[in-house]
DNA sequence: CCGATTTCTTAAACCAGCTTAATTTTTATA
DNA sequence: TATAAAAATTAAGCTGGTTTAAGAAATCGG
């Protein structure tokens, strides 16, 4: 049923054939076409959602009025906005199917049962979070340390494949430059 | 012996005198003058680190030989260069007092022991863990919508006690922007 | 309390990256 | 396969924030 995320989950710890149909109780499968949104603005983000298959962005609409990518969410990633989960503020953020995407939603309200029935996966998302935090730690770092050129040079060097699957804009969206930007230096480096 | 550690966790899970004890032997007490390192550039971060009582800075060195502030960490806070610490690799980051501290230390190679005898952590460091990434993203938005004048007039309206807490070049490094240009921006508005 | 070191300020010249606006190319849909 | 819509390009002009360089003020150790 959700056969990446529980491959996922075994690289962390255990889940027998049991326990997989105890986690299914609680994972609700969703389906988006491209454009499809998972979570609106203003809307409580009241789930994790973990992208089965597809690709999915999460933006916020900035005092210009220009939709401002934070975050890609591809094949196996966890998104969510965790400031909205945690406080249940309605969220700033959009999460949008830039591509038709399978995902897995887990309920913030039914996580603690969940965890009651399957304690291992507080180790689990334990460990997720620490790695999700470590990315978030690098990629600061590199906000601090790259030029824009270098760091849309380092991006788009570092994932080739990513780059061709989403519009150019949205990757300079991303990188916190304009898209008539990128385009100049992808005449000075193609 | 840490209380403020005790009391942090206690937010979040229960644990008992005896739990204390347990915790204890995991955990082990450090202290620092102002200017002392927690940790060096090329160390492996092989721990987690709480502090009790000052502050410290995380920085890096870089391409220009700048020192580059990536984090402060305050009372109560928890700090690591969680990359370094999960693939066992030398940092890139140097960790710093401010000012005198005391700072307790769990060493990465006895956390899965204290998580064994001490089951309910694993929930504590998940909640722990989910706060710094929303916080992390949080951060991120910022730099997003932000102009560099907004930023810092944010922050130090947001924490003026800290402002003064710490030297303003530090502040300025934090916030990526050049003392000089923090000068500039506090004449305009004081 | 004094000299040394650290931190902060001032101001002018400079430039990486943005804005604006018009055009071209690509993609989607009927 | 035509037409509209979306995405990418081009180029000129501009600006927020940096760089450079020097001096002033604050803090610290002895």
């Amino acid at each position: 049923m959700y056969p990446n995320l529980v491959k996922h989950i075994r690289r962390y710890v255990e889940l027998d054939e049991h326990e997989v149909q105890t986690l299914y109780k609680y994972a609700k499968p969703l389906s988006f076409k491209k454009k499809e949104y998972v979570l609106k603005e203003g809307q409580v983000c009241s789930a994790f959602y973990f992208v089965e298959k597809g690709c999915l962005r999460m933006f916020f609409i900035n005092n210009k009025t220009v939709e401002q990518i934070t975050q890609f969410a591809l094949d196996g990633w966890w998104i969510s906005d965790y400031f909205s989960f945690m406080d249940n503020k309605p969220s700033e953020y959009c999460i949008q199917a830039i591509e038709r995407s399978e995902i897995v939603s887990i309920d913030m309200l039914l996580i603690d049962d969940l965890l009651k029935e399957l304690p291992q996966l507080e180790r689990y998302f334990r460990l997720i979070m620490q790695k999700a935090l470590a990315a978030s730690q690098l990629r600061i770092k590199y906000m601090y340390e790259m030029t824009k050129e270098e760091f849309y040079i380092h991006f788009s060097t570092s994932f080739p494949d990513f780059v061709q699957r989403v519009p150019q804009y949205m990757i300079a969206s991303y990188l916190g430059l304009t898209p008539e930007y990128v385009s100049e230096l992808r005449k000075k480096k193609p």
